[in-house]
DNA sequence: AACGATTATCTTAGTTCTAAGATTCAAAGT
DNA sequence: ACTTTGAATCTTAGAACTAAGATAATCGTT
């Protein structure tokens, strides 16, 4: 622990976790109302998302896409089950597995919507310039990166 | 409206939000981690942070500052009181109106817990340079203010 | 082939919140 | 004083998950 535990080091840290959580509670909020107005939530539509853009997955791939549970995924699947959005098919090589896939409808449904949320996204990140948004991404995806890798020890 | 909706504008506002809120995920779940060991989620011990810096809060200011439904706040608070870490009292001047505050045993808690929550959350945060975090910082706080004030349009 | 260890998914029970509306009191206008 | 409007909190019902363990199939060793 080099030079941790300095007070402005501490005070820094804390209000860095305050701005991150702020702002990721309030862009959030955006996409998810603009979602809502399809009666999907952001995890859902998060799953769709995922299918549309790579094809068919095994759940234990989405699971770790998306970042919930086994048992989130199976609960998120029926839901989308239920709605007639998504499938599951069975694993040719390894029956333990399925594959979550789109059906037809939720194709057409994830194709219609998608750039509208995009644009909501867009409209809610529009606080930053281009450059801004460069920076900010790089520097979250290296803090993202690190905070992840540190998980196990314990 | 002005430059939104070319193709690379939109993947870059993909992007940020994808790292945002992975970047929040893996820091929250840090946080988490260490707060459980003292049989705590989040929004309490927040409530318990911003008491304890604050001093006593009307129910309603307190929502404000941890971003919970009215509903939320009537839970925690009934949560922490069940622990004996907070309790409410009658405001004076408005009998519709609680303050909620620390009993002495929270007090004595927060006093505990928290110098090794701001280290948990030093080396979750510990990816980014004190000048990255710094730079980071100010890049969220105008990007969650930005998407706050955007919030009513509707 | 049979065993144990691992992996993939599902099940059950419970936690932590939210949404919508009910209640209670205050403030302002008439 | 009365009435309306609004504000502060609570209540009820339910949504969206998680944690822990159960089930079932695969893989690697013996």
């Amino acid at each position: 622990m080099s030079n941790s535990g300095s007070k402005e080091t501490t005070e820094q840290a804390l209000k860095l976790f305050v701005v991150l959580s702020r702002a990721h509670n309030a862009v959030a909020a955006h996409a998810q109302a603009d979602i809502a107005r399809h009666g999907l939530t952001l995890m859902e539509f998060g799953i769709m998302e995922a299918l549309h853009h790579r094809g068919p997955l095994l759940l234990g791939e989405l699971q770790k896409k998306i970042l919930v549970t086994s048992g989130g995924v199976t609960y998120l699947l029926d839901r989308l089950a239920a709605k007639g959005l998504a499938e599951r098919r069975r694993c040719e090589h390894d029956r333990r597995a399925y594959y979550a896939a789109l059906t037809s409808e939720g194709e057409a449904l994830i194709t219609e919507i998608f750039p509208a949320h995009a644009a909501a996204l867009e409209a809610a990140l529009g606080g930053l310039t281009p450059e801004e948004k460069e920076t900010a991404t790089e520097l979250l995806r290296k803090l993202g990166r690190h905070a992840a890798e540190a998980e196990k020890p314990a």
